[in-house]
DNA sequence: TACCTCCATTGTGTATACATCTTTTCCTGC
DNA sequence: GCAGGAAAAGATGTATACACAATGGAGGTA
């Protein structure tokens, strides 16, 4: 095929399909449940019906979009009883990680780059609530969790949790800024953040037991913003990808 | 495209590529790392490149295939570790799955086909070890399995438990019937059920971490399995798959 | 013999064509 | 007004064509 020039260098037509799907899904653009045209989604995204088709198949592996039975794909929904049980299956994912980690021990490497982060997320924790950083907060945060994953060194839990955050629910700052609204903002970050040093803390003294509670404890942070955010139509207004989720 | 009748009925091209290529892989036909050809494939189970790519983008999604960076996938090669850390992390999902029902309850008639099942492998193990009904047995393991995964009513963990198991190297029965050649044959598999009986014993006494915890060790008879396979060439040669396991 | 270059072969990524299957719409009969 | 069914509209699954990219090997040079 001829290397159009309309769009975004660099990117191949199915790297292109499957942002530009998901974007589209995660923008609550669709109804949740109804059909993906192949045709209609080719023709906004300017492209051929073939990477669309093969982004449809990997989001359906993915989970953010639904095989339909006689033929082609639909917008998933989401009930809240699953992403609550993606949630805590993340901590558990989080929390082998973080065990494995510690019964196999991490490099000084590793160490310092868990240590440093921890420092930086203090110094963002300093200044008064009104004036944090949040982009580089939820920056951090995600670091946080990348190191966590990459801690135990096992490719396979790795690709696991990768999977698992595909769903922008289940991710650690999916719903990270529905605490903003919260009276006890400041403090549950401060919160999160002595659970992310003593996570460290079990890590480095192998107390793989201990890690892994902790990791699950963690995760359980998310589970209240998910119910905040539900309960609350104008955070919910806020994220357009809680469209999906139902009931 | 006109229904060819050449093939088995009531597959289409896609599923045929998939199983196709599936039994290809583990049955060692490739060498590991080798490039996976589309149009050869596609030759070779005569059909076109579409249903074979299709196949391929999906078994890379399971694992099964490595996307090769500039393009195409290879075979994929397995670590001994990354087995082992997928049986690990079977047992972790499957500790969920129990702790899960055990703190939510499960349902009369689960807790009923849990008990016939059980009732069922006590029945196969009466016999003598060299008389035992291998297949009988290798299926009501499966069903086990089964029951664990349901067990605790979340989709996303049965997912989740799906994907990890499409592998055949972590799946309960992978590597079952390597036990047949040890001399403690008979009594591993009775330990295996007493585990079995455990695990649904703590499942309906809402023994929640009991489970868990159950699930876990059960697992590990797997890793135990594996490793006598990988130490002894003769029952390594039984299974075609491991030829995909390097070092 | 070892190595580099160039060319041929092969392979991928994408677009498109087309047959079949679904779904929707609209018309007719009751 | 509604139900049922036929026809049309649209969608999917698959095959195929083709441009670009990559890979491998032959041949020539040091």
């Amino acid at each position: 095929m001829m290397e159009s020039e309309s769009q975004e260098r660099g990117q191949s037509q199915s790297e292109r399909a499957l942002s530009g799907i998901r974007e589209l899904l995660f923008s609550g653009v669709f109804e949740p449940g109804a059909r993906l045209s192949e045709p209609a989604i080719a023709e906004r995204l300017q492209l051929s019906r073939t990477p669309v088709r093969a982004a449809l198949a990997r989001l359906e592996q993915e989970g953010a979009v639904d095989a339909i039975p006689s033929g082609g794909f639909a917008v998933r929904k989401f009930a809240t009883d699953d992403i609550l049980d993606a949630i805590e299956l993340r901590g558990v994912l989080e929390g082998t990680a973080a065990r494995l980690a510690a019964e196999r021990g991490i490099s000084p490497a590793q160490s310092m780059s868990f240590r440093t982060l921890l420092s930086e997320i203090d110094a963002l924790l300093q200044v008064p609530g009104e004036d944090l950083d949040h982009e580089a907060y939820t920056a951090c945060n995600a670091v946080f969790h990348e190191l966590v994953k990459e801690s135990c060194g096992s490719s396979v839990i790795a690709r696991e949790l990768d999977r698992l955050t595909a769903l922008p629910f289940a991710s650690p700052n999916a719903l990270l800024m529905v605490q903003r609204d919260l009276p006890e903002f400041h403090g549950s970050l401060v919160l999160a953040q002595s659970q992310h040093r003593a996570i460290v803390e079990a890590i480095e003294l192998r107390e793989g037991s201990r890690a892994e509670a902790l990791a699950r404890e963690h995760a359980r942070l998310a589970r209240r913003n998910l119910e905040v955010a539900m309960n609350d139509d104008r955070i919910k207004a806020r994220y357009p990808a809680l469209t999906l989720v139902t009931a």
